[in-house]
This record gives structure tokens, C-alpha cells and sequence, in this order.
DNA sequence: GAGGCAAGATTGTTGAACAATCTTGGCATT
DNA sequence: AATGCCAAGATTGTTCAACAATCTTGCCTC
């Protein structure tokens, strides 16, 4: 059995309301923490054994996860994590370079939201401070959540946060892990000054260069780009 | 049996890869055309037996469809076609208001996309010529959805069919089917002109205000604004 | 008519079985 | 030694049958 699957029975199999999207959502949280990495094989068997339920309950969940590009399934091979390659990234920001700065654009800024932003912000100076690149990770990607959320649809929360799952599992597929977020601290509480100014326009034009160029740093460390 | 169902059999049920992907086809395509109604409940029993596939390939294929929000789960009760409620077309709409202008606005323009665009126009035309109502319906979803395709991302492109498969079953839901599309022929096509002239922020606003006056529409008629 | 209870029906989950396909290892051939 | 082939084993794809949990329905009592 993989080591990565080790104390995944811990995590209690008593018997839920739905026990497929509880196991999907286990998988999920493996996945995104690291362990199970980009590639690896979800053998049936061992995972049906591990989290204590069936081969059936096991490939609803797989569906699920299927559906959410978390997992990719190739007919009579298997299930296995999925590893996103250079033309995923560059989807990836085609995706984050349209949708954020339209919502910064024309999204409503409800009350508190700038608040939200602002101790963002803060988290990820301290992160900074400490020299923590997990804490700067997890602070951009919640400030950029956030600013898709100016939007106020689900759906597109919804599609961000599958976008962002999908950004953590290429950092997981990196050998090397550079500091990709230091240099955008400041960028991002720049963003969030302007948003709070009203300068709209000028936070989403400043947002598609900062894309364009963190897409471009990513696809250069990744050897797609010279 | 529900009358719904009959000539499902016939579709034939040949052993395909990926029996389970197969089915939520056929069920996908029965609930566009307006067969299995918003609201209708999908038995179990009755469809494996009408697919000829067993329980567990249908609950499959039920996930894959509920993940899409074409049909809603509710634990213990059942799996129903998806009924669309007002909230659920302004969710609707704040998803199309922000996608199609910013692709609009931002997307790159391929050659030969705006013929295609001026072919999709000409069809709209010709549906508004013999009254026929569907056919600007479906031209006119060809057309937003060639308009988000600008943006060159499959993510958004399969985001945005999620959204109007969705508006058919609001249309499938309402008693009556006045003609929502017959005036924003003409506008569809000088959206079009704009953005072959390179007007992109004129043709974004306008499309804006076009979204906010349909989505008024549609809240009026299904009676939730006065 | 309102409320409660038992019987029936439907969904949720599991285990086992078999077919289809892939992988692995060994063997023969060049 | 390298290549190609074939059989055995392992894994996935699909179905079936069974039982538990939950909901629905009809009936009965008050």
C-alpha cells in the first residue's frame, strides 16, 4: 500500500449521509495538502480498502473528483492525480486573466469586503516576514478568491476555487519550489488600495499585467518558456 | 412507466466504453429537448430498466449530471431534473454579464470567428423571418456562446454551456413561450459590427446593458418582479 | 379533520461475481 | 543481446443481489 495512504482509515469511517462525496471530499484534501502528488495512482483496492468503503461508493467518489479535473481517469488503466502540464497553466491564466479583473471591474464591493482584503494582506506581509512560502501561498490565493467573490456568483466562486486547486497541484508537481509570492505581496495590497480608491479600470488593467506576468515566471520555471 | 421514457430503450444499449459517461449523454440530451421536465423525478428502477444499464451505472452517471446542476440530488428522496427558480437565473446572469463582456473585451478574435458570428446573425435572421421560435433561441445561444469563446479558454467555454443549458430548462419551465429573442436579433448583429470595427469597450457596455435588460425580462415573466 | 402508526416502496451501500483490458514475466527467434 | 510474442496474473468495468436506512402512503384512532 502507498505510504501517502497511511492513517486515511484513522479518519473514521463511520457511516455518513452520503458517503460518496465524503470520501471525495478525503481524496480532495490529500491531494491538495501534497500527499497523493501529481501522477500518482489511485488503485481501487487499496483505496477501497484504506478509507473502509466499497469499490462502488470508491468510484462515485472517483466521478466526482473526474468531474472536478482533480483526478484524471483513463479507461482501464485507472484513476490517477492529476498532473497539469504547461498548456493546463496556460488555461489556467486564461481563465484567472478574465475572470478577475472583470469582477474587480464590475463587481459590487459589498461592506466588509475591503476589510477581509486588507487582513489578507496583512496575513501574507507576516508570512513574508517569517520567511513562510506556504503562508504567502495560501494568503494569494485567498486574496485572489476574494476578488473573484466581488463577482457574487457561486458559479464563478465555484470555477476559481477549482482553477486555484489546480494551481496548488502544478506547485506540487514542481521540483524546486521558489519564492513565486514574494515579490507580489505588495502588488497585491497596491490592488486592493485602488479597489478601495475606486479606481477600478486602473486595479484591472494592473491585475492583467501582474497575470500575464506570473503566468510567464511559472511557464519559465516549469522549462516551457527558454 | 413515465411516457417520457419511452424510445430510450431504442436508443440501443450496446456494451461502450464507459457505460456510465453514456448514459448521462442520453439523459443530458432528453432533458435540453424538454423530455423529463424540470421538476420531473428520475426513479431509479424504471430508467436502469428503460437504459437497459443497472443501478450502479445509472447513480454514476446521476453524479456526472448533478455535478453539471442539471438534475438536484436529494438525499434518501430521489434524483430530479433541475428546476430553476429566480434566484437561480439571476446567479445566471451575473455569470453571463461578467463572462461575455470581459471575453468581449479582452478575448482575441481568430480569423474567421467573425464570419462565423455573421453566419450565426444571418441564421437568427431567417428563424425571425418564418416566426420560428426556437430557432432564434438556439441561434441566439450559438451566438453568446461564440462571443465567450473569444477568450480561448475551454474552462470558460464549458462554464458557459453549463449556464445556457440551464436557461433551457427555464424556458422549458415556463407555461408560456412569448418571444424573448425576436428584438435582440438587430442587437446580436450590431454587437457583432462593434467588434469587428475594434469597438471592444463599446460593444463590453452595450453587451452589459443588453444582459441587464433580458435578465429584467425574464424576472418579470416568471412573475418574480412586478 | 388531525395526528400517529404500520406496511410498502425507494434510495444508500455493500459484497461478490464475471468480462474486458492491461501489465508482467518468460520464452523463442533473429 | 535485442526483439517480438504469448500466457498468466492483476486491475478495471459492469452487473446482480441483498440488506439497511429513509421516505411515502394508506389506514386507524381520537
Amino acid at each position: 500500500m502507498n505510504a501517502a495512504l497511511q492513517g486515511i482509515a484513522d479518519a473514521g469511517h463511520a457511516t455518513h449521509a452520503h458517503t460518496g462525496a465524503w470520501v471525495a471530499a478525503q481524496l480532495r484534501q490529500r491531494i491538495s495538502q501534497g500527499l497523493l502528488p501529481p501522477g500518482a495512482k489511485l488503485s481501487e483496492q487499496a483505496l477501497s480498502e484504506a478509507l473502509g468503503v466499497s469499490r462502488n461508493t470508491l468510484r462515485e467518489a472517483f466521478t466526482v473528483l473526474a468531474g472536478e479535473s482533480v483526478v484524471q481517469r483513463i479507461p482501464n488503466r485507472g484513476v490517477f492525480v492529476a498532473a497539469p502540464g504547461a498548456e493546463d497553466v496556460r488555461e489556467i491564466y486564461r481563465v484567472r486573466r478574465l475572470i478577475e479583473p472583470a469582477a474587480v471591474l464590475w463587481g459590487d464591493v459589498p461592506a466588509g469586503a475591503l476589510d477581509t482584503m486588507d487582513a489578507i494582506v496583512d496575513k501574507a506581509r507576516a508570512a513574508l516576514a517569517e520567511g513562510s512560502v506556504a503562508g504567502m501561498a495560501d494568503a494569494n490565493q485567498e486574496l485572489h478568491k476574494a476578488l473573484v467573490s466581488l463577482s457574487g456568483s457561486a458559479s464563478l466562486d465555484a470555477l476559481m476555487e477549482k482553477v486555484l486547486a489546480e494551481m496548488r497541484l502544478v506547485f506540487h508537481a514542481m521540483a524546486t519550489t521558489p519564492d513565486f509570492h514574494g515579490h507580489y505581496v505588495e502588488r497585491n495590497a497596491a490592488l486592493v488600495a485602488q479597489i478601495r480608491n475606486g479606481q477600478r479600470e486602473e486595479a484591472a488593467a494592473e491585475l492583467r499585467r501582474y497575470l500575464d506576468g506570473a503566468e510567464h515566471e511559472l511557464l519559465v520555471h516549469i522549462g516551457a518558456i527558454p
